[in-house]
DNA sequence: ATGGCTGCAAAAGTTTTGCACTTCT
DNA sequence: AGAAGTGCAAAACTTTTGCAGCCAT
């Protein structure tokens, strides 16, 4: 499977500390009825922190270091959990990995170079008068959006030209 | 696993009909060094009939009722050589379904509705601003955009509303 | 003829589930 | 207390691979 996660933008606009997304996250947990357990505050810590894009094993590694008890199957239902809460979202990327992010507060989408597989974080104004657009041409209420560009960077241009 | 597959664009203007798209196909076979096969035609036809979104499984099913004996593996291999020969476009959508659709000419995106799972494609010049603007920031040979936008159709709303 | 392709079966990898036990609230 | 959460192991899926024979070119 290969898909994203990140946080989804805190709805305050103060500067979104780790203390506030805790603090959030046990609020929205306790309002659908669900716990806040340790595997989960530190999944949650494992993904808000981690700035590069995990999958789910990844977390899992990074959570045993801390935690050597916690189980595979515990990252996955938390991850569940938390993507249906909406504390975490879902991205696709390319075929064979599934990693995570975080996305502070502002929405931003991804750039993949497919020579090097860097990932470059861009953040877009067209996106919104898009979104805009399309929720009146087509009826919708749009909830999210994601773009998600591919193409070759400066450096592995270079490098191909030489070739 | 969770992707699309599209037949990229037909690059020449005219109407591309099937014999076009399957001639077309088989040249870019021959060219790699790959034979057109009865099976490799077959999934061909289908994804490029199919209006739908079709997953590998799908195909196989579908291939199968035209051709008893073709196995999975077949569908397998080759939607891998016809994605790496840009006959076919991965897409990625939700978490658990691959699906696989036609693309004819122009560049379309997806808006999928929360509420039924409807997938509406729409266009958009705004796309292509967004490309160049997002090149020129960050120096990069764009070669695909995605656009995949979550929310809710006006049915669904009318839905929740009531409730 | 010869190198790509196929079917089959087995393997590899990822995600989900059942169950008994534990732990938040 | 009671419901949600956890670890472990097994199951369910999806995708990939090895191999012997087949078939486009």
């Amino acid at each position: 499977m290969l898909y994203l996660l990140q946080i989804i933008s805190i709805s305050d606009n103060k500067m979104p500390t780790k203390k506030h997304t805790l603090e959030h996250s046990r609020r929205e947990l306790g309002s659908a009825g669900l716990r806040m357990t340790s595997q989960r505050a530190l999944i949650l810590d494992i993904i808000s922190r981690g700035h590069k894009h995990l999958d789910a094993d990844d977390i899992y590694r990074l959570a045993r270091d801390r935690q050597p008890g916690i189980s595979l199957s515990t990252v996955y239902r938390n991850l569940q959990a938390l993507k249906k809460l909406g504390l975490v979202q879902e991205l696709h990327f390319d075929e064979a990995h599934h990693h995570y992010e975080v996305k502070p507060s502002a929405e931003h989408h991804h750039l993949v170079c497919l020579g090097c597989g860097k990932i470059v974080e861009f953040g877009c104004e067209l996106c919104q008068e898009m979104k805009k657009e399309i929720a009146c041409k087509k009826g919708f209420d749009i909830t999210g959006v994601e773009v998600h560009m591919t193409g070759y960077c400066a450096e592995c241009r270079k490098k191909r030209n030489k070739k």
